[in-house]
DNA sequence: TCGGTAAGACGAAACGTCTCGGTTCGGCGG
DNA sequence: CCGCCGAACCGAGACGTTTCGTCTTACCGA
């Protein structure tokens, strides 16, 4: 997704490319990924707009790789990979999406997450990037989780794991992105509830 | 939404306004929304562009009033508003969910929805309007279902509508703007099952 | 020497504002 | 009731500005 081409590497200059990324980041913060122009951040970095345009392909490809940079600094610092299982599985989920509410709540975060979002509800191309390099390797957090439970039975054998997921996660994400109303911890822990206990009476047959 | 301001809209042009629309939602079917232009609207519906710059403050808010009139005109033909309530909960629940998929894969309302979404997505202004005019409706339809629904006991009383609406909504929205899987039949059937009956074993101890 | 780099010139495209006549509608005097 | 007038809207498009993406030039480093 940087470029169809990997030209001669080895020449790439590695000072360009983290120059270029922390000011991408920087200019979304600051005044929106809307106003955010690659003039703006060719200048910002001390780059010549060449130097962008040889290696991406487009403004959201830019902040894609910045933003997907910034991520791994900061999962290397919490050194904390995957959802803990302490054999709650309830309260382990409702730990983590209460996690992930402040994340989104995060401002810092915020912009330039919304931005690369928005380009990939329009833009197939980037939202394969966006989804395979940042979002899936998250989902696939929950299915090893989901997985682990269905096996010591605390969710039911017939669910999969994958529409589990997105049972929890789809209802976040709804309110994150279309801001219908606002993303609170007491939220998560209601979403938590619901899913895994059900909507019907639990003394109802199943269907 | 329209503008701040509602001038003398008597001596409105409403062919203009119809023309606009037209313009709007056919540039942007063909086109693709980033495109499509004002410039490019107004000279394919015959108008100047200061017809458009003093009603509409953006791009996008000509696209919701284009859209909101398309859809408000298919729905005028269909005629059937609300959810069935047929007494069978899940049944109905698959049923409209099934329909959604539907609506939401057909191209000819894909494109414009997804600009409106991903605009939104972005802009805190434009999904206001979004939301209120066009996405809160609909979702009330599922309150008012599902409320009914609590009162003939067919769900829990301790679930909050609002919530339940946004487990069933919410998954299938997620794989509409993120494109992660397909968006079936199948799919919408297996979300209703897992948000009526829960992950948990239904012998569970509830929470 | 060869390819990446910084800097910036360049034409194309769209922006949002403004001006120009022409048209349409509401109001007022006859 | 009729006819005029002015205000507001209309289509068209000129205008200066901004950003785009490409291209050129000179430099530097392996």
């Amino acid at each position: 997704m940087t470029h169809r081409k990997a030209p001669g590497s080895s020449r790439r200059s590695e000072a360009s490319r983290r120059a270029i990324y922390a000011a991408a980041v920087a200019l979304v913060g600051e005044t929106g990924y809307a106003k955010t122009t690659i003039e703006g951040i060719a200048a910002r970095a001390g780059v010549g707009k060449q130097t962008i345009y040889r290696w991406w392909p487009s403004k959201a490809a830019v902040l894609l790789d910045a933003f997907l940079d910034l991520v791994e600094q900061a999962a290397d610092r919490a050194a904390e990979p995957g959802i803990p299982d302490t054999g709650d599985l309830e309260a382990d989920l409702k730990l983590v999406l209460r996690a992930t509410v402040d994340e989104l709540n995060d401002p810092a975060y915020d912009a330039p997450a919304r931005a690369l979002a928005a380009e990939s509800v329009v833009d197939a191309r980037l939202a394969a990037g966006f989804v395979s390099r940042l979002l899936e390797p998250q989902l696939q957090l929950y299915v090893k989780r989901l997985t682990a439970a269905r096996e010591t039975g605390q969710i039911r054998a017939g669910i999969d794991p994958r529409i589990a997921l997105e049972l929890l996660v789809g209802p976040l994400a709804h309110r994150w992105l279309l801001r219908t109303l606002p993303l609170t911890h007491d939220y998560a822990n209601a979403v938590v509830d619901c899913a895994l206990y059900g909507l019907a009476p639990r003394g109802a047959p199943r269907a």
